[in-house]
DNA sequence: TAGGCCATCTGGTCCT
DNA sequence: AGGACCAGATGGCCTA
């Protein structure tokens, strides 16, 4: 862990030279302006902690929508934004398909057979269904070494 | 032990 | 001026 670099300090200390009113002022002054500064550092370091905070949060919920497929641990950040742009674009797919069959009833008992909530949300002791579901690999083409960047 | 992932600190930039 | 956001640097932890 880095522990607190004084530049900034320092720089609360030379602009502290145009403080000259009085005779105990510079004294005074400059550890006043670096009490300050290092209080706001501070505070700007809390900040920014929440900020990552509630980024992770944000993380969490998305590892929580998005499928596991069986992953023993849990998904990295990059795998996690991956994971949710393929289930994005497989459930786009899925609409897209709906809308091409006439009848609702026609679509579902084409997919029905295969689809269960559950097996989008593999617990981590479970087989990993895609490596066995053709359906799946089908349907989700998503694959921990075939990330690309999505542009 | 190297490499991956992560948390934290930090300084810069932009916005209100 | 101060807060939000971002990217770079750094060090810790874990795993193969």
């Amino acid at each position: 862990m880095k522990t607190c670099q004084s530049s900034q300090l320092d720089s609360a200390v030379e602009s502290d030279t145009a403080c000259r009113s009085g005779g105990g002022c510079v004294v005074k002054c400059s550890s006043e302006r670096m009490e300050n500064a290092a209080k706001r550092r501070l505070a700007a370091n809390a900040r920014e902690r929440r900020r990552m905070q509630g980024l992770n949060t944000a993380f969490d919920r998305l590892r929580k929508v998005v499928p596991q497929w069986g992953q023993d641990k849990k998904l990295s950040k990059y795998e996690t934004l991956q994971m949710a742009l393929s289930y994005i674009m497989a459930l786009t797919r899925i609409l897209a398909e709906a809308e091409r069959y006439s009848t609702e009833r026609e679509w579902i008992s084409l997919h029905c057979e295969h689809f269960h909530a559950d097996s989008f949300h593999q617990r981590p002791a479970q087989k990993p269904a895609a490596s066995g579901d053709p359906y799946a690999q089908r349907l989700f083409g998503y694959h921990p070494e075939h990330f690309q960047i999505a542009n």
